[in-house]
RNA sequence: GCAGAUGUGGCGGAAUUGGUAGACGCACAGGACUUAAAAUCCUGCGAGGGUUAAACCUCGUGCCGGUUCGAUUCCGGCCAUCUGCACCA
């Protein structure tokens, strides 16, 4: 008998979604719990079956806390400014407004399908004025505070079309719509100072709960390195020529200087430069690439040298030539690098590459070491020794470095550094769909914020949204719109015609969500103090190092304004891993791998679905999509439709399930906890195997078996609670099962025997019998196996197994 | 290239974190039920050898080496795959 999933899970969202069953309370006094997950972009595709991993995955924790007394928190919203609805609308003349109205409905409904525990009633949609009010808002702050400014940055510019591109929209260096060449292309833009926060940003992770590869990967992101700065002087010249080093113990060994080709002593000094057309022919080459084509390692060395310009070393006080190379990126450090060709490989390569000299510095500390530095970079730091270096000799790197630096504070020459690659945030985009940046231009006053009373700024309801001519925004061509009056002066002023990136809106959207629908603040101080700060955020591990990041240093922001409570925005942040497509590749219209996540539930059920999708594989990893495991889960809920087949009276479990019943509610509730879902799965198959096994179940068993499944399956087991079990109050907050630890205890335990490590047999032994007695009982089991063998030793680990070492 | 991860049967995966490798599921095979099929229920299922059947033996967690009574787990070195790289979200 299969259960009508259809109308059985359709009548309880019903219920569910129009009563508000799980909203969440204004109860402030009660213990909370906020879950988060990555709210979606409304993609014209629909829910992809990724989303619902991560969902289902928050849900089942979300449900778990209601049951555990908490008032619960589990929103969802809509990120839906971006590029996709942008270039729909380019390409088919429909307004992004419309697309992302209907593509949202569409995702709201799938949603729903799936059962989801999320409180509808605080949906938010970052391209909604009174939410993105508060967006541009956050950015006046910013601006108010110094953390945004405006700075010339390169832009990806299409040679045929004449617009600016996103990285995205780049392939191999053409223009992914006309094939046109891109190039760099300088525009002013706004920027967000987050290199301000860099330090706190690593510092305050030890504060938080983060799985430790995002900690890791946020870390290495941010890039902290400790160094120092050298200013080199630039031969019969004013002029000098500052680099970031982490080995200034190295700088008697600098034989030459590299710069980024985008460095400014090229136009300060092109009147001394010798061969220009050769250095202008280079930096237009390096336009064409981008910093990741530029750094990769393994492709050949170009570059090209600044002749009739010579920079002096300080320390040996030669003079040592300077070149231009494209490995050098002018957004690192300080755009210039001495180059110690004996002990950096990048250096070493280009070097011999070029015939330039190479000055060994550091030789290893023994002689069994080898070190040719003329064939090899010599990079060990820990066995380096210092050669050649002046009053740096004999000394260990460490200590080198030390003492070059207090020289070269000393002699007003560079001085201690730290750097981060991390670099500032570059916030304008020249396109239509985004939030206005609420920003004036007067010739005056300069940039002046719009009064915050005058907010939200709204993106005007353009009809040509293609971008406008050199990399402009759509929004330059509205005159009417641009045109307008200093808050300041009263003058005439235009506005800034650049949008925000989508990363804006989701940088603080579990903020809202707290408070959807105050139209006084981004939400009320009350609501912030007591939902702060989210306890569990799930998300993907591609988004660790940008949204993870960027929403952290806006919140560090509000916080040191005072705004947020607390100096994190979540206490602990997990990831998911991607589902594939069948074949084991990413899901890709193209590669015809996609499933649809509607066709799923169609055939098999919302609560089907759900359970596939925890039970498919560890929940961090990668794991490939398939339609015939999926049949298994839906075969293993009719069984469990089926076991009120077999269902007996009784008010206690029975004695023959009493251990099994206490140790699964002890292993699905700490399972669930470390995310461990699919041998949640797995435990519930095992019982109804064993249910099956003994055919009978009783009340106490079903009750408590229903109760642990329905954070998974929650359709199926209200209703079999209410139809089989006939309780009026639904399972939803109903108090989670407890178990007595006592009881999933066995007094009885299989030994395993070994001789050198390998299984020779088994024996039956009481728990924590004495040791005599259990090696009384292993000798009696295995003797005749021991004949012609010595034996050596005799290891025995308590209650776990016996090991017997033979010759 | 840099950074982070992953590698176990035909397949997805499990293993209390150093202690019986392969739980659970899929696929497959056999049986029951059925006129029959589907569904359902039951049984078997890493490889090789061995036995009428068992017992039993050997090998086996990407590759090479190490530590240990004992390694999927720890250490060193390789190889392969996946993800991110700042304007996709």
């Amino acid at each position: 008998m299969a259960y009508n999933f259809k109308e059985i899970e359709k009548k309880w969202q019903e219920k569910w979604y129009s009563e508000g069953t799980f909203n969440a309370k204004n109860d402030y006094s009660m213990k909370k719990w906020y879950g988060l997950i990555e709210f979606p972009y409304p993609s014209g595709q629909g829910l992809h079956v990724g989303h619902p991993r991560s969902y289902t995955a928050l849900d089942v924790i979300a449900r778990k806390r209601r049951m555990q007394g908490y008032n619960v928190l589990f929103p969802i919203g809509f990120d839906a400014f971006g590029l996709p609805a942008e270039n729909y609308a380019i390409k088919n003349h429909i307004h992004p407004k419309i697309t992302t109205e209907k593509n949202i409905n569409h995702f709201r409904a799938q949603l729903k399908s799936l059962g989801f525990s999320f409180d509808w009633s605080r949906e938010v949609n970052t391209t909604d004025p009174d939410y993105y009010k508060w967006t541009q808002w956050i950015f006046i702050q910013l601006y108010k505070h110094g953390l945004a400014y405006k700075a010339t940055m390169p832009i990806n510019f299409c040679t045929g079309c004449k617009v600016g591109l996103a990285n995205e929209e780049v392939v191999n260096g053409v223009c992914e719509r006309c094939g046109s060449p891109v190039v760099q292309k300088e525009k002013s833009q706004w920027m967000l100072k987050i290199t301000e926060y860099a330090q706190r940003l690593i510092d305050d992770l030890d504060d938080v709960d983060y799985l430790d590869k995002i900690k890791a990967q946020q870390r290495n992101w941010i890039g902290r390195s400790e160094g120092a700065e050298v200013t080199f002087k630039i031969a019969d010249s004013d002029e000098t020529l500052t680099v970031y080093t982490t080995r200034p113990d190295t700088l008697f060994g600098a034989t030459y200087m590299v710069v980024a080709p985008e460095h400014h002593i090229i136009e300060k000094l092109s009147s001394k430069i010798t061969n220009m057309d050769e250095v202008e022919e280079y930096k237009r080459k390096t336009s064409l690439k981008s910093d990741f084509e530029r750094s990769e390692l393994n492709k050949e060395k170009t570059g090209c040298e600044v002749k009739g310009i010579k920079a002096i070393n300080p320390l040996t006080g030669k003079e040592i030539p300077i070149w231009i190379s494209d490995y050098v990126l002018i957004t690192y450090g300080t755009g210039a690098i001495m180059a110690v060709p004996a002990h950096d490989t990048r250096d070493h390569e280009f070097a011999t590459k070029f015939n330039l000299p190479i000055v060994q510095v550091i030789k290893a500390n023994s002689d069994d070491i080898a070190c040719d530095v003329q064939k090899e970079a010599f990079t060990d730091v820990e066995t380096g020794v210092l050669i050649n270096s002046g009053f740096l000799n004999d000394l260990s790197v460490k200590d080198a470095k030390k003492k070059v630096i207090e020289y070269l504070e000393e002699n007003h020459i560079g001085k201690k550094q730290v750097n981060y690659k991390l670099r500032d945030w570059v916030f304008s985009r020249q396109r239509y769909w985004g939030e206005p940046i609420p920003m004036v231009h007067c010739d005056k006053c300069g940039w002046v914020p719009i009064p915050e009373d005058e907010l939200p700024l709204k993106l005007p309801d353009i009809k040509d949204y293609e971008p406008g001519e050199n990399g402009e925004s759509p929004l330059a061509k509205h005159t009417e719109w641009v045109n307008t009056t200093c808050p300041h002066c009263g003058g005439k002023a235009t506005r800034e015609t650049d949008t925000m990136p989508q990363w804006a809106g989701s940088s603080w959207y579990y903020l809202r969500y707290m408070d959807p629908h105050n139209d006084k603040a981004l939400a009320s101080k009350e609501a912030l103090e007591y939902w702060s700060p989210v306890d569990w955020y799930n998300g993907g591990m591609e988004h660790t190092t940008l949204h993870l990041l960027y929403s952290r240093f806006w919140h560090k922001f509000l916080y040191d304004i005072g705004v947020v409570p607390t100096k994190e925005p979540y206490q602990k942040r997990t990831s998911h891993g991607m589902i594939l497509g069948s074949n084991g590749e990413k899901m890709s219209k193209s590669k015809g791998n996609v499933v649809n996540p509607d066709e799923v539930v169609d055939e098999f059920g919302a609560d089907s679905f759900r359970v596939y999708e925890m039970f498919m594989g560890p929940f961090d990893q990668t794991a490939p999509w398939s339609m015939e495991s999926i049949r298994g889960c839906s075969k293993f809920l009719d069984r469990v439709w089926n076991l009120q087949t077999m269902l007996v009276d009784g008010d206690e479990y029975s004695p023959k399930f009493e251990k099994m019943m206490h140790r699964a509610i002890k292993k699905v509730s700490s399972d669930i906890e470390e995310m461990k879902f699919n041998t949640c799965i797995s435990t519930f198959m095992t019982m109804v195997n064993e249910f099956y096994k003994e055919k009978t179940i009783n009340k106490a068993e079903f009750k408590t078996f229903i109760q642990l499944l329905n954070p998974f399956a929650p359709h199926i087991t209200e209703e079999l609670n209410k139809s089989v079990l006939g309780e009026k109050e639904d399972l939803a907050y109903q108090k989670w099962p407890e178990y007595d630890e006592a009881k999933t205890i066995s007094d009885e335990i299989t030994l395993p025997i070994q001789f050198n490590g390998k299984l020779k047999g088994t024996v039956q032994i009481a728990l924590d019998e004495d040791e005599a007695s259990v090696k009384q009982k292993v000798h009696e089991a295995i003797d005749q196996k021991l004949e012609g063998k010595t034996v050596v030793k005799e290891i025995y680990v308590k209650n776990k197994i016996y090991n017997i070492v033979v010759k």
